[in-house]
DNA sequence: TTCGTTTGTCCAGAGACTTGACAAAGCGAA
DNA sequence: TTCGCTTTGTCAAGTCTCTGGACAAACGAA
């Protein structure tokens, strides 16, 4: 037998069509509970025996709990079952360009806690002390078991291996930001994408029922998406998919902070728009004076704005074209533009693709802006812990 | 319990286990033979006793085969088994858009038998009755088990139930084509999309180690993408996953069949070449004399083609940058432009993507590029029927 | 109160993998 | 040639998990 051999999926095994089932009746309940036993059975298939012994042994691990009993439909009153929200806790991170924030979250997505950190320009390894700090201030104080550290952050990361590949303004490269956080604090840690876990932070808590296929597009300082194929989230080869940012729109005009030119960041972040019009009206330093000067509809400033819809909406096309997905959300600080904004959006992105494709694709703003990433860090961290979500 | 229950995957049973244990074993054996059972344990990870009793099964079926006795190292010389070639044959079809090809194939890929029945025209009905006639041409003569029918297409397909949803030059739509023939031949029919079968092509016969994700360009009168991720092909939510033809470049000039303007396939498709170059030089009437013309390097069309190859390129970048795939091979008569070509379709997707992404990102021609399509729809049969390749 | 229905659980049984053991088959050294 | 060691393929018993049938508990309705 030679050594370069095939690589073959695992084996399926007993132990593998037990943890199934157990995932299956967990995820029923986190899509939607409460749920009695025998409802369960009926929605999984399992009989009401298979059932009630996975629920037993899951009822053992804390991971779900009776809360009493439900009406009679003409026979004995079921006992309804829901996820034991504090069955664990998660702490989840989101390392942002501007400040690091961290939650304890429990297993229904509320966030208990939460504590922000400004960065204050720190990289390298006094950022990494950063993010040392916020997880032992989140730590102390909590007797609920911990289920693992969501990280989200921006730049190429390797979930597979925690490892974050390039992350341009933490100047971080090939750093191994899980192991060595998974040693320090003997708990799994998952760390990925920021725009791929505010994908699953949406596909998770906030999409009923689950689509198969979802991509979540974060604009903030940087453009970034995240991509839900299949109810999985997709990462690409190289982990780098999603980069929308730094693709080329054609018109070569500013230098990205990639070393190229006319990525849709240097049109369409909210970066480049500040800047953009900082330029014709010097008040306007920040995103909330942008924000401010677009709804009062100040010369210029509209049409800068609705100009890089244009080219996100351009991007969208593209993105529906190739993978003619119906469902597409954006999600960040671009939200308080409000809907004159998406309009442009969707206009521009129905214009440049195929109309039986984009008539049925509906481009919406996310649930959430601010706490994204950190739920969707900790998403990932319970579909890796606990399987839902995950299709084997 | 409400009626609009959450949808969730098959439950795991104890003949699932076995199905995918079996599919495993067929799989290796299909990715490299020969293979003993001692070996498909060592690759599988199950035991030699079950290994054993799979392969009982597997033979009996007729599926795989002994072959003779490998050489010894230093204890019994172990039995070689490989897929047995001629243990099923399928019925592949290409309904190409100026003629209908089928082939009888075995299980390795060979192709045994083919036919190819020019079109002239027919559309609807007469279209139906066309793809009868070589159904009924190839099944004669074979006492080989049939495993059934597979059918690639061009235009919007949905695999899942057989259905022609939309195919233009044919003029069907939402032609239950699968049901048709699986009710006359009473065999197993799979009917997609004629890029995307392409894409399972050279995934299932040409590409060793499988890589997990592939983008097969099928450049012909048409363009279309077949997109592999993580080993499975993506159709999208509404089965047009790939449409890479009919996303706007930007610049307003030809009409597209599809109604708009713009499209990558009045730029870059063999029929638009085909007339652009005969706008200049009216000797040049088909592929054969465009492809002769450029490379005899006439004056104009090798700009022409090239500035094509140049837009293609483009589309490349944007599916790179979105999904950051390392494998993308173009198939179909574009092959005939050779190296040149390809290098100018190489030099413009590098350009307009991200470098991290686009260096490691291989550009190539495919293997085949005549029977591409009746392979890839032989290919997704097999993995429907037999469960190659797909990870459940 | 009684009957029919629904729920949850107990017990025996079946399917598939694993473990341990063994014979068959081959290589190599004494 | 013979013996010992290794590898291969198979057999029998054991284990894990799902299934099917049966039964008690719980509830509504007559």
């Amino acid at each position: 037998m030679s050594a370069n051999a095939t690589v073959l999926p695992e084996r399926a095994t007993h132990q593998q069509t037990r943890t199934f089932n157990q995932q299956l009746v967990l995820r029923a309940l986190h899509d939607r509970s409460p749920f009695s036993r025998a409802d369960l059975a009926r929605l999984t298939g399992l009989t009401r025996t298979s059932v009630g012994d996975l629920v037993g042994t899951l009822i053992d691990d804390g991971l779900i709990e009776e809360v009493g009993r439900g009406r009679s439909s003409g026979g004995r009153s079921p006992i309804l079952l829901r996820i034991a929200p504090d069955g664990r806790h998660l702490i989840g991170l989101d390392l942002g360009e501007a400040r690091f924030s961290g939650a304890v979250v429990n297993l229904r997505g509320d966030i208990l806690h939460s504590i922000h950190l400004p960065l204050e320009g720190r990289d390298g390894d006094a950022a990494v002390e950063l993010v040392v700090q916020l997880v032992d201030a989140l730590r102390t104080d909590d007797r609920c078991p911990l289920l693992g550290i969501g990280i989200g952050a921006p730049g190429i990361i390797d979930t597979s291996t925690g490892t974050v590949r390039w992350s341009v303004n933490l100047n971080w490269a090939e750093l191994r930001l899980g192991p060595l956080l998974e040693q320090r604090y003997g708990v799994p840690v998952v760390v990925a994408n920021d725009s791929h876990a505010a994908a699953l932070a949406e596909l998770t808590f906030f999409r009923r029922p689950r689509p198969n296929n979802l991509i979540v597009i974060k604009v903030g300082r940087g453009v970034g998406a995240g991509i839900i194929l299949n109810g999985q989230l997709f990462q690409g080869d190289g982990h780098g998919a999603g980069e929308v940012g730094h693709v080329s729109m054609g018109s070569a005009d500013a230098p990205c902070r990639c070393g190229r030119e006319g990525c849709l960041e240097t049109i369409a972040s909210m970066r480049a728009l500040v800047a953009a019009a900082g330029a014709v009206e010097p008040t306007i330093t920040d995103e909330g004076g942008l924000v401010a000067a677009f709804l009062a509809d100040v010369t210029g400033i509209r049409r800068i704005v609705l100009d890089a819809a244009r080219q996100l909406g351009v991007a969208i096309g593209w993105l529906i074209g190739l993978l003619n997905v119906r469902h597409v959300l954006l999600v960040g600080p671009v939200a308080q533009f409000g809907d004159d904004w998406l309009g442009e959006v969707r206009r521009s992105a129905r214009a440049s693709v195929l109309g039986l494709l984009a008539s049925d694709t509906q481009i919406e703003f996310g649930h959430v802006h601010d706490d994204v990433v950190v739920l969707g860090a900790s998403a990932l961290l319970m579909e890796q812990q606990l399987g839902l979500g995950l299709v084997r």
